[in-house]
DNA sequence: CAGTATCCCAACTGATACTG
DNA sequence: CAGTATCAGTTGGGATACTG
């Protein structure tokens, strides 16, 4: 039995706790924009170069809808021009601290194990020369 | 700050293992499918009943996609008939506990913030009667 | 710079029906 | 039961071009 205490109502707790949390941060992306924002505010332009593959649209909707929700926040500075905009993520995100650093622990030991398996069969099944 | 020590290096190595981990947990079904085999394997209809809004064309993918990257693992009963399949999770699931039980966690965080929010509107702005 | 509008295609998904 | 095939509908996301 994995995880854990995981009596039969525990798991449709878990599964549903879960969903609830893959609904507000799942996807591609927004778990992404919160960590390339946790070293600090970022503009639009520099935070798209720091997270690769995304696209101005994609970032724009994905930045609404986690203002919305109220993960970051938009900083308007009017005095420039032409006006300059910063994007920081707000106390509630850092409530995914623990979320964070456990995809991250993770992701990294997968990795580990992905290009283990790969050395593996390399050596297993040598490529014809 | 967030995160705790997040260096400039170090927000790119979340980045990047946390991309590793999404792309082989991410997506709608996998931690679900995961978290609904956690309290003891499951035969196909069981498990589609057990995970509301899956359908049997996506279980099937997922179940490939899952069982060819090591977190579950099918077992075939032939001397039923029909024959019986078993869908069981593997260790290397096991791995994923913090993950889960993060996830579980904020998630229901997130659920009570949402209805406090909620509750609070209405007492702010309550509906016209 | 900070976005938005538009077009377009690929991928995903649901429903239905079917097989061993 | 345990899936798979097929098709149709929807969506996500890239490229490009554009605005204030």
């Amino acid at each position: 039995m994995a995880f854990g205490r995981s009596s039969h109502s525990e798991c449709n707790g878990a599964l549903a706790a879960v969903g609830d949390a893959l609904y507000a941060i799942g996807g591609k992306w927004k778990l992404r924009i919160i960590i390339a924002l946790s070293d600090g505010s970022k503009r639009f332009n520099e935070l798209q170069r720091s997270i690769p593959g995304i696209s101005a649209t994609v970032l724009s909707n994905e930045l609404k809808d986690l203002e919305m929700n109220g993960f970051i926040s938009r900083k308007v500075n009017a005095e420039a021009t032409p006006v300059v905009v910063d994007y920081e993520i707000t106390e509630y995100s850092d409530t995914l601290k623990d979320v964070v650093s456990a995809l991250h622990q993770w992701g990294a030991m997968h990795r580990n194990r992905i290009k283990e398996k790969m050395r593996e069969e390399r050596v297993t099944h040598p490529p014809a020369s």
